[in-house]
RNA sequence: GCCCCGGUAGCCCAACGGCAGAGGCGAUGGUCUCAAACACCAUUCAGUGUGGGUUCGAAUCCCACCCGGGGCACCA
């Protein structure tokens, strides 16, 4: 902030004159009545239609930013326009309050994560309140409450029982910094989502969510949330859902009972089948080679293990392999084709095998020259040579041909269909469909998340922690005992994790391992339905009648994470009989990210903008409407392109309106200046619309628009005692308290008012009102403007016409050249065409 | 490589296929002031990334390309 505005706005607080808004007179004015009035409780019982306006919940990190106060700010309009459109509307707020940041926190300060966690909480409560978002505290969970995790639990349980969680020993992502395990959908570019570093792999037996047994209905009803929600969310969940749809095809092996089963998008063209490849780190390699390759194979591994996932995902890298050995049977000509391992085929997607097409795959072709493989076109296609020949593969349709039955089919459809029934026929093949979605590994090594409710007892197996004796607390554990070790924290608290078996009595040991954060999170919306429901996770009737959310604000970061883990949660809950929604946000919408001098805002660049700055310098209410001002909400707002001292002058402009005001609370309009009444009217009717379709930066242009014609009103034209000033004064007030709380409520006051006006209701509009006089027609000629005509706005075409083409200057540039055409589109426009 | 979203005055952004400008920022001039700040008034500026097409008429619809942002990517 430079020296210079810092002093203006002390001096202005500060004047002696009266005439002046002083900003932060008017915060601690409202604050405590807003307190004692609490006026967006929301009610179970109440008989108005219901809304659920939902943003996500913060982890509590310091203060609030930025961030926090454009998603804030943006998502109470739409909460603040429903109770003044009449609904009553749920709009709760609430912590996701385990996590790695306290705990790390803990080990730097050698205390407990919770002291940090519930100290921020109480910080970021206060600044929200301060900020006036239109929360109903009386909901406000957390979810590293006992309270909270023991449902969470529970929920594990029941998933458990349906057979949704279970265990087993798999290749996972490991975080070598945090020493926890991680989703594949907190891997990005091969790196840890939360710290940056590069992920290994490790064996490890651990928790999952069965996620993939709704992988076909995650993506069917992505086809009904796609009018409202952004287009970028769902396309990004249907990429990482992945849905393929080809055929398991079997290989048979000589001397092994279990054939080589493949998954592939295109078994037309297994009879261009020259080879296969086996994922190298898959079992299937190691049970599959010959002891004379054995060796190679290993050594092969060797190499691959160096390489980390990053290199991985290059897509240009040389293709490498090793022989395995052995040969398959190709299942419809009989040939013996060579089985090969290599790293570009992943053990974890399809079967972890392929049939190798060079001719119709690059990556085929790629590995097919590097170990001079044979390579067979079996898809003449038009135009394009022989693969053998140019190596680069064909893909397109065209004739089939070396393919017995196939010979002579010209579209793939058709032979892919044609190939199934074959194969499924002589019982080496079945048409299938395949996800790219994995399921969902759950199981932390870390502490300060949900104890996973499990004992393992030698006699009994797992055995799980009965619900009666849920919550399944956390020990007390501080500083130096949460160390990351590649063991859950929790396996060394000794007193806590020794345990009778449940069932048997016998010694056994807790699970030590915590669930990821993203199980907590992905139930809490129905929590608030409901928030100190003892009998259940939510009381099913209150989330009946509350849910789904109407709208969900928040980051588009959790496009497949967050997002697609609480669609999950809520379908295995309707399939439980708890929720009679199978989604669990009707809309949505993604707010961009305040950014300032076209970069994120980051300590290494040194361009953070404080909000505690902002607000202290220009208020709550200039910041919030320099936030939704500052352009479409989906778009990143730059600090450095925006006002906020120019919505300070603004709000300022539209506060002295209401001190000029002369006429007397309740004054009738009607008798007041038409003109004025005419935009009062205008405004209230777009700014419903605007709202409606999140078009909050123009809602607020439209006020500043009213309040420039109020001014113009009272200064040269109908005068402050018109009875339409009042109307006009009084519909910004109740416009701007959905964006400026705190001016609002002053102005309501002032006017002569009891608050709040949050909850006086949407301005009623005559329909008289928004009914032109006359309209202005433009008169075209070759679609260039050549005359204005002041009309009745339900004049005829015909009318129109005659009156356009009557006029002189229309006459004049015709020219007397002959009239081919006229477009009439009344009472707006007339083309002529000559 | 494939798929989304966007490109409009100096800047941020508006504009049912129909007058390119709603609003703001900035700049300039004026009123007020001893002066300044604040406030108020006024002025200023683009033909819509490029090239085609559809249309009486295109920022808007279609095609290709360029630029910026994002998603997916050795997924068979």
């Amino acid at each position: 902030m430079s020296q210079q505005e810092t002093h203006r706005s002390e001096q202005t607080d500060q004047s002696p004159e009266a005439a002046a808004y002083d900003v932060r007179a008017v915060q601690d004015k409202w604050l405590p009545v807003w307190e004692r009035l609490n006026p967006f409780q929301a009610d179970d019982d109440s008989p108005r239609e219901k809304k659920y306006a939902l943003t996500m919940f913060p982890y509590p990190s310091g203060d609030l930013h930025m961030g926090h106060a454009e998603v804030t700010a943006l998502h109470d309009v739409i909460a603040r326009y429903w109770w003044q459109r009449g609904y009553e509307v749920l709009n709760p707020m609430g912590w996701d309050s385990f996590g790695l940041p306290a705990e790390n926190a803990a080990i730097r300060n050698d205390e407990h994560p919770a002291t940090y966690t519930y100290a921020n909480i109480e910080t970021q409560y206060e600044s929200f309140k301060r900020y006036g978002i239109s929360f109903d505290w009386s909901r406000r969970l957390h979810t590293s409450d006992p309270e909270y995790y023991r449902w969470t639990q529970w929920l594990f349980l029941k998933f458990r029982e349906r057979g949704l969680a279970y265990r087993k020993s798999s290749p996972v992502n490991w975080c070598p910094n945090d020493q926890t395990v991680l989703a594949n959908e907190q891997v990005v570019d091969g790196r840890c989502e939360r710290c940056g570093a590069e992920v290994t792999k490790r064996e490890l037996t651990q928790w999952y969510f069965k996620i993939t047994d709704y992988a076909q209905e995650l993506l069917d009803c992505l086809d009904d949330l796609e009018p409202t929600w952004p287009a970028r969310v769902v396309t990004a969940q249907r990429n990482w859902i992945g849905r393929s749809e080809g055929a398991h095809v079997d290989f048979a092996v000589e001397g092994r009972d279990e054939p080589i089963r493949v998954f592939t998008t295109r078994p037309d063209t297994l009879y261009g089948a020259t080879f296969m490849v086996v994922a190298a780190d898959a079992k299937l390699a190691a049970e599959l080679v010959t002891d004379e390759q054995r060796p190679a194979l290993e050594a092969y591994l060797d190499d691959v293990r160096k390489e980390s996932d990053i290199d991985r995902l290059a897509t240009d890298r040389p293709k490498t392999g090793v022989f395995l050995g052995v040969h398959a049977t190709n299942p419809v000509n009989g040939e013996q084709v060579p089985v090969w391992a290599s790293d570009y085929v992943l053990a974890d997607y399809g079967t972890g095998a392929i049939m190798a097409v060079p001719a119709h795959d690059q990556r085929d072709l790629d590995f097919a020259k590097a170990f001079d493989l044979p390579v067979r076109m079996v898809v003449d296609v038009p135009g394009e040579d022989d693969p053998a020949t140019t190596y680069v593969a064909t893909s397109g349709d065209g004739t089939y041909v070396n393919s017995g039955p196939l010979d002579g089919i010209t579209d793939k459809a058709t032979g892919i269909r044609t190939i199934i029934e074959q194969l499924e026929a002589d019982g080496t093949g079945t048409g299938t469909v395949n996800f790219r979605l994995r399921d969902w590994l759950l199981s932390r090594q870390r502490y300060w998340g949900v104890p996973i409710p499990i004992v393992h007892c030698d006699a009994c197996g797992e055995v799980a922690v009965p619900y009666d004796q849920l919550p399944l607390e956390l020990p007390e554990l501080r500083g130096a005992d949460l160390k990351p070790k590649g063991v859950s924290p929790l396996a060394a608290a000794e007193d806590w994790v020794n345990v009778d078996c449940p069932q048997c009595g016998a010694p056994a040991k807790r699970d030590s391992d915590t669930m990821d954060t993203f199980v907590d999170s992905s139930w809490y919306f129905l929590r608030y339905c409901s928030p100190g429901y003892e009998d259940g996770p939510f009381d099913v009737e209150k989330a009946k009648a509350w849910m789904p959310a109407d709208i969900y604000v928040g980051g588009v970061e959790h496009a497949v994470l967050h997002l697609l883990y609480a669609r999950f949660f809520t379908k295995v809950l309707a399939d439980m009989g708890m929720l009679e929604v199978r989604e669990p946000f009707a809309a949505q919408l993604n707010q961009g990210i305040v950014i300032n001098q076209g970069k994120k805002m980051s300590k290494s660049l040194g361009n953070g903008v404080s909000l505690g700055d902002q607000l202290a310098e220009f208020g709550v209410d200039a910041v919030r409407v320099t936030l939704v001002f500052a352009g479409p909400p989906e778009d990143d707002i730059d600090w450095a392109d925006v006002s906020p001292a120019g919505a300070l002058r603004f709000l300022q402009r539209a506060w002295r309106l209401s001190g000029d005001v002369t006429s007397a609370a309740g004054t009738p309009a009607a008798g007041g200046d038409v003109a004025l009444r005419r935009i009062t009217a205008r405004t209230v009717t777009d700014a419903a619309e605007l709202v409606e379709s999140y078009r909050f930066n123009v809602m607020v242009a439209r006020v500043m628009e009213l309040v420039n014609a109020t001014r113009k009103a009272i200064d040269t034209g109908a005068g402050p005692a018109d009875p339409a000033v009042r109307e006009a004064a009084e519909t910004v007030a109740i416009l701007l308290s959905l964006v400026a709380p705190y001016v609002a409520e002053e102005m309501w006051e002032r006017l002569g008012h009891e608050p709040t006006v949050a909850k006086v209701g949407w301005p009623e509009v005559d329909p008289a009102l928004l009914v032109e006089e006359s309209v202005t027609a433009i008169v075209q000629i070759q679609g260039k403007v050549r005359a204005r005509l002041e009309v009745a706005p339900d004049i005829s075409e015909a009318d129109l016409e005659q009156l356009a083409l009557a006029d002189a200057g229309v006459v004049k540039a015709i020219d007397g050249r002959p009239v081919r055409k006229v477009i009439v589109k009344a009472p707006k426009l007339v083309n002529i065409v000559v």
